[in-house]
DNA sequence: GTCTATACTGAGATAGAC
DNA sequence: GTCTATCTCAGTATAGAC
């Protein structure tokens, strides 16, 4: 018999604000991966390489938690739309349809950000919940009022935007990606869904440590 | 002090097939609202009216009860827009347009299925599960299939539609449904993604006993 | 066909040391 | 700022009676 596990190379020690920053992340990768129910706090503490009692310590509740985690998937997503936007208001004059696809690029490339989309749809699912309910539905307003009064698209616009937000989240949460080129029901779907990025986005697809 | 509960009715004693659906049904509408992880076999046994050990006993395991919640959604799915189709087929020729729209009425007269899109959706955010997620694939797929071989859907017009069936989802999953006439920002949601359906959708917005 | 009692485990949270 | 030890309850699953 070996021992166990040699201590863990102890570490750094951060700050609190840098520690709470890395577990969100931790967090907002696990949670979207597992769903809110189907996530240990342990499971995050392990992502984020602290002890199971340190991320309570932190954050209160694993409900707290998932909170925090949402407000910063929201609050990233907004402020990566700002971004687009501002940016387009410097140059030339863009037409709304331009700006559209401008987007969905941005939100395309925030798969960068480890389980954002499928956090946020975790989140979505909830509504039922008496907390995370609602700060889910207030998260969601948050997004439709950027794309309707920020963005300035028509009611038709955002939701048709939404949509097609929605059915790339369930591709990531299926992880259908995983097909892609194996089964061609599924690379036809892929291709339709990302007709150029689709490439990038395999590349930045969804991936967190197993154990369930 | 009054004693605990006066045992329940006796719910009559049925055969292993009724009591296997009454329980699918339940699990369907459980597993919807608070996704896998977050529901417990318990829950389940109870909106059924059964025992805990009892549900477990016809199933297995709660990931096999799940499994065949699954299955019978997709299986509901599946043969309802069948109906559909044939039921065209039968009757005066209709163009792909019109069909998108009868499918999607279609979709919607399943909200009468309690927890049906919402099961489906949390499925579809677990592709990670080693079990679930190769099972939710696999409904996917073949729901896929279906609109493309036997509605005769155009890959676009097929994305399309499960575009806006995932937001519809969404908007189930976050229960805005509640906020309809009461938030400005919702209720414009809400009459964009159902324009002529709102009423019928509200009538049978997903709601399941509470307690968290 | 269905229940009660219960064994067992996992996971959130607390105490307190370093 | 971070850990180890641990309490405690909830939840799956089993045994066995009716």
């Amino acid at each position: 018999m070996v021992d166990a596990q040699p201590p863990q190379p102890a570490a750094r020690r951060m700050s609190a604000t840098e520690r709470r920053e890395q577990i969100v992340q931790a967090a907002t990768a696990v949670f979207g991966a597992r769903g809110y129910g189907g996530t240990t706090t342990d499971d995050i503490a392990r992502a984020a390489g602290v002890s199971q009692p340190y991320v309570v310590r932190l954050f209160g509740t694993k409900e707290a938690l998932f909170l925090a985690a949402l407000e910063d998937a929201v609050e990233h997503l907004v402020v990566t739309f700002r971004g687009v936007l501002e940016q387009e208001a410097g140059t030339a004059p863009v037409d709304v349809e331009q700006r559209y696809g401008t987007l969905g690029e941005a939100y395309v490339e925030l798969l960068r950000v480890r389980g954002l989309h499928l956090l946020l749809s975790q989140a979505f699912l909830l509504g039922a919940h008496p907390v995370i309910g609602a700060a889910a539905r207030h998260g969601f307003a948050r997004i439709w009022r950027l794309l309707r009064d920020e963005a300035g698209l028509s009611g038709e616009e955002a939701h048709e935007f939404l949509a097609h937000g929605m059915l790339i989240n369930t591709m990531l949460g299926l992880r259908v990606t995983e097909d892609y080129g194996r089964d061609d029901d599924m690379t036809e779907l892929l291709d339709t869904c990302f007709p150029t990025k689709i490439h990038s986005v395999l590349a930045v697809a969804p991936r967190v440590a197993e154990p369930w």
